[in-house]
DNA sequence: CGGGCTTAGCTC
DNA sequence: GAGCTAAGCCCG
């Protein structure tokens, strides 16, 4: 029998993380064969080709392949609305630098149906990545590609530094023990249930072009693993309000199983899984746990004293961590050590050459 | 890592 | 002057 689709509440005024399943609840999903639509059959038009004569409409969410990422685009809300991803190892080695990229309208979307920049310049909406930057270090062009706007949504600002760069970075981490990530990632407009209980959607459309804000993110997460003799296939679903989130909030309180995800999003994902193929829940074989407040603000320290030009930032960095609360650790000290050093050699030769 | 903004220099 | 780009500095 199929996984119980359970349905969606927000209660009035009361913003959730979305419909959170019971950790049982996803702890083994049997992908049974699903309803696909099948198009392979041209069904004969009673009407002799008259209603077709002129064409069908054209929704422009034809699949798009690009460097390390593919995607389907909503030509109606100026956003994706999937963006999938295949991580490894690997891939997250290299030095392509985000630095050197630039967002821009999408080439390949029709200029009618494209988000612009202006679009998110002081709308108080951020250019929130779907597939990262941070995945493709491997590929300048690859990392290039993903500042294309058909990649973006807008997401509030500290979200998106905060908890989804976590998550993110999560993502990243599973290839340490897993050969292989899937990573299917877009947004969501989910009905809010109002005071007189009706269920509305609503959402806030930014710039000249209208690009949609969306209320929810999601992020499904395909590991497989290479086992000695039985390889492991796990899955975890996660859909996570576009607004502020706070350390105390972990992050299997997004999860949700994968039918509610595809009843929300109205998309089938992963359609060639084997059929009776037993999937497990990402969170019972793996953590599924964020970096904490500590380590997220160490690993943000050890950024930016690495990227530090004068040792006034640098020390800035350090003074920083400190009122934080926080003493740096062996590999931070180390690497302050070092920038101290290469900084007071730089700033002496400046003093020197007068430069 | 995830995002911003300002400035200088260049072309038209 | 407008418009674009690259570099540098700012934030969480």
């Amino acid at each position: 029998m199929r996984v119980k689709l359970k349905t969606l509440r927000f209660l009035g005024g009361f913003v959730c993380g979305a419909a959170v399943s019971t950790a049982s609840c996803v702890a083994v999903i049997n992908i049974y064969k699903k309803d696909i639509p099948d198009n392979s059959e041209e069904k004969e038009d009673p009407s002799g080709g008259a209603i077709g004569r002129y064409g069908f409409p054209l929704a422009g969410a034809e699949i798009r392949h690009y460097a390390n990422h593919t995607l389907s685009y909503d030509q109606a809300k100026r956003t994706p609305r999937w963006v999938a991803e295949h991580i490894s190892s690997q891939k997250l080695l290299g030095k392509a630098e985000r630095k050197h990229c630039k967002f821009r309208p999408d080439p390949s979307v029709p200029e009618l149906f494209t988000a612009h920049n202006e679009d998110y310049l002081r709308s108080g909406w951020s250019r929130g990545h779907m597939a990262p930057a941070g995945n493709n270090k491997f590929s300048e062009q690859a990392m290039a590609e993903t500042f294309y706007l058909s990649n973006i949504v807008p997401q509030n600002y500290e979200n998106n530094a905060g908890f989804w760069n976590r998550l993110e970075m999560y993502c990243r981490e599973l290839t340490k023990r897993f050969e292989d990530v899937w990573i299917i990632t877009g947004p969501l407009v989910l009905p809010v249930v109002g005071a007189d209980g009706k269920k509305n959607v609503s959402y806030q459309v930014i710039g000249k072009d209208d690009v949609a804000v969306p209320t929810h993110l999601f992020k499904l997460i395909l590991a497989q693993r290479k086992g000695f003799q039985s390889p492991t296939l796990a899955v975890g679903a996660f859909v996570v309000p576009n607004q502020p989130i706070s350390f105390d909030h972990p992050l299997t309180e997004f999860q949700v199983s994968l039918t509610d995800l595809e009843r929300m999003s109205g998309l089938t994902f992963f359609p060639k899984v084997d059929h009776v193929q037993s999937v497990k829940n990402l969170c019972e074989v793996d953590s599924c746990s964020l970096m904490n407040f500590k380590e997220f603000t160490l690993y943000i320290t050890g950024r930016k004293v690495g990227s530090a030009r004068t040792t006034a930032s640098l020390e800035k960095a350090m003074a920083e961590l400190k009122e934080a609360g926080i003493s740096p650790d062996s590999y931070l000290l180390k690497l302050y050590a070092e920038k101290k050093n290469e900084l007071a050699a730089k700033e002496s030769q400046v003093d020197k050459t007068g430069r």
